[in-house]
DNA sequence: AAAATAAGCAACCGCTCTTTG
DNA sequence: ACAAAGAGCGGTTGCTTATTT
């Protein structure tokens, strides 16, 4: 199927950037005769441009209701979120964002967001951990950054890009004090001395301020930290059958994500003498397309796996549609 | 001050999906 | 059921502006 582009074998037709005469004449004609047929409407407005391109003109720039400047802290934590459900549908994302279109939301991911991710040392395709050697290289740098301190700002964007790292170290650690995968210190730049002071630093801010200020701060998802809390602990709190739920407005299923068996057989379980709290509940690789199912199907898998799967919680509204809001305001 | 490089964004391209006859 | 037209989507390009060297 498909079809030959609308402009075959009109090179005579304009292309490029539009004058404010030829948005004139579009926004003129629509507004008294509707768009129609786009493809006539190019003739009928006295356009010399192909009809793909007027309504491009149109929906992504003369379009009365579209909302033009930057992008609000809310609009871009719900840009995260729903990229987190729904990948790359710019314009399934753009429908929640009223005044937006799905060009622009496409661009500030581009541009912003996906910048912003990397450097919290998440992957803005999976959003899941980067595990690459040049995040770990990074990864002193990110330490030491200003952001990363014992009291927790009250910019919304900082304080998820605090929890982000709070949360990586952790894992990190957690990886590093793991027999099963004892390469990481011996192979990355990640150094025995920065080792040592992640250690330090993450324990100085177990059960302190910041960490209350942490679960404070999540509101009815504090386990997604998880620090002082057992490993059965953490595997009860309920997960939203987030996107369904999401987009009616309600939160719905609760799923029971207690499996011992599964943690019980996982390569990847916490020695007993570690002193840092098991990682959440394991899962196999999850599906952005269909969190869902990949919640429902949860039986194994690795520390990576945790991660985000505790980072799609955070990102997805664990218990309550006030965890977003409490984190916002 | 000029050149080089990076960033931001509007617009285009080619494909798929939906509608229509 | 089928094919073509129409519309929409996501990825990419290339121009403009800002920043760095």
């Amino acid at each position: 199927m498909g079809r030959s582009p609308c402009c075959d074998g009109n090179t005579e037709l304009k292309k490029g950037p539009w004058t404010p005469d030829e948005d004139e004449k579009l926004v003129s004609y629509v507004q008294k005769h509707g768009h129609g047929s786009w493809r006539a409407l190019p003739k009928l407005a006295g356009l010399n441009r192909c009809g793909k391109s007027c309504r491009l003109r149109w929906t992504n720039y003369l379009r009365p209701d579209i909302k033009r400047g930057c992008f609000s802290e809310e609009e871009e934590q719900l840009i995260i979120k729903l990229h987190s459900i729904l990948g790359n549908k710019w314009s399934r994302i753009a429908t929640h964002l009223p005044g937006r279109t799905d060009n622009e939301i496409k661009n500030y991911w581009n541009t912003q967001v996906r910048k912003k991710l990397m450097q919290m040392g998440i992957d803005p395709i999976t959003h899941k951990p980067r595990t690459d050697l040049n995040f770990f290289a990074n990864l002193s740098q990110l330490f030491y950054t200003p952001h990363f301190t014992p009291t927790l700002t009250n910019n919304p964007w900082e304080k998820t890009t605090q929890l982000a790292k709070f949360q990586i170290l952790q894992n990190i650690l957690q990886i590093l004090n793991t027999s099963a995968l004892p390469i990481v210190e011996q192979t990355t730049p990640l150094g025995v001395q920065t080792f040592n002071h992640l250690e330090a630093s993450i324990n100085s801010l177990n059960g302190t301020t910041a960490m209350n200020n942490i679960t404070g701060v999540l509101g009815e998802a504090p386990n997604y930290i998880g620090l002082s809390q057992t490993r059965s602990e953490t595997q009860n709190y309920g997960i939203s059958d987030s996107w369904a739920s999401y987009e009616s407005g309600h939160s719905t299923k609760v799923l029971d994500t207690n499996n011992q068996n599964s943690l019980s057989s996982s390569p990847y379980n916490t020695p007993k003498e570690n002193t840092l709290p098991a990682l959440v509940s394991i899962s196999p690789e999850t599906s952005i397309v269909n969190p869902i199912e990949s919640y429902t199907n949860s039986t194994n898998g690795s520390p990576a796996d945790d991660f985000f799967e505790a980072w799609e919680k955070l990102m997805d509204d664990g218990t309550s549609d006030s965890f977003w809001s409490d984190l916002l305001n």
